[in-house]
DNA sequence: CGCTTTGTTGAGGTTGATCAAAGTAAGTGG
DNA sequence: CCACTTACTTTGATCAACCTCAACAAAGCG
């Protein structure tokens, strides 16, 4: 992405909308006429399948993009898992703006290797891996910083199987275990702040 | 993607090369000059992580593009199964046409999708329907066909396993049930040829 | 035809799903 | 403010699926 320059699309679009904990980005089957670049918040997507399955898409933080679709409906629906704002990106807007194109080839591309990465985490890594790995997922925008931010967590630990593709009681057991070792603490059920990174990447095979 | 005209960028692509089967088209970590759209044939991608895992990251055919990248280097390997035709579009054509920079964002998409289900597969499903599901993912383009069509199969069983996220015993064991029950023939070790299409479908949970 | 590689088949152990029950937290109405 | 409800989480016990290890068969190759 070095030899793009966005500085001039930065400055065309629209300021942020603002949205709030648990509003609705899109549905899942509507039609796909905004993409979204989150500023700040984390959003998460899903998509529900025929048989009441679902699989969690992803969660998103700053600079993500969301929402991408090259044609009719959404594929996802987008929740938002915190306050936050979001600068939407009308489909005039993109077909209009060849830097902001390359922008969401870009993003598309990150996803694209972001989801293979998910698939090796999923299918390679024993429960204990998978929920390591998830939290520091979750910390990365954070891991920076000096360490004391809270993680926030999916609504419910169901939300956090459905990613992972484990069960509930499993999540449950490795947080417990996590939590046991020192490694995470859990002020509240909807939040994590980890005490031993070194230790948390070590179970996520890093 | 019905609002994008192809016909201009086609006729101004060079003609299609020909690789044969065990051809490397590039590897992970080489400069990322070309991407190249499968005109016929099969390619496997794949990606080695250090400790030696292997992520088998996608088989390919008729019309898709791989070989997409943003930036830098190829995030994976790409071999041919077997012999093929393709067609190499260096990234200057791509930084020149809108139209072609159109459909390998569209490509894009449509890949993470694919990832995205491929997520759902691998974490959701047994190992019976992972197999059942692979076979009817490589018969895709030749369902349309008599069916009388060998699919072709990757070189040994390992590819399978990488690709499913299971061990190579377990591959095994899943194809010999499948012949036993009359579902699939394997005339030998490199190609298959479904029988019974609708009880594979159920299989892969249809 | 030996030798090597790959595939198949079997036995046993481990992981995680499932089922079930008890524990927590937050909301609701009296 | 407190029972009561509801939804979620945690923990335990059981069981099936799949991995691992190992032996054997088949195929490829000099």
């Amino acid at each position: 992405m070095a030899y793009l320059d966005y500085a001039e699309t930065v400055q065309t679009q629209a300021t942020p909308i603002v949205k709030l904990l648990d509003a609705v980005l899109y549905h899942q089957g509507d039609d796909a006429t905004m993409a979204y670049r989150i500023k700040s918040g984390v959003v998460m997507a899903y998509q529900i399948y025929s048989g009441g399955t679902r699989q969690i898409t992803g969660f998103f933080q700053q600079d993500d993009i969301i929402g991408l679709e090259v044609d009719g409906a959404y594929a996802d629906t987008a929740v938002m898992l915190s306050d936050g704002r979001l600068q939407p990106i009308s489909r005039r807007q993109f077909m209009q703006d060849p830097h902001l194109q390359n922008e969401l080839y870009a993003n598309a591309c990150e996803q694209l290797r972001s989801a293979q990465s998910l698939v090796l985490s999923l299918t390679r890594k024993c429960s204990d891996a998978k929920v390591a790995e998830f939290l520091l997922h979750l910390a990365r925008p954070r891991r920076c910083g000096k360490g004391r931010d809270l993680i926030v967590l999916p609504k419910c630990r169901q939300d956090i199987a459905d990613y992972l593709g484990v069960s509930s009681e499993t999540v449950s057991r490795r947080l417990a275990a996590f939590k046991r070792q020192g490694i995470v603490e859990f002020p509240d059920r909807r939040s994590a702040h980890i005490i031993d990174f070194p230790a948390l990447e070590a179970r996520a095979g890093h």
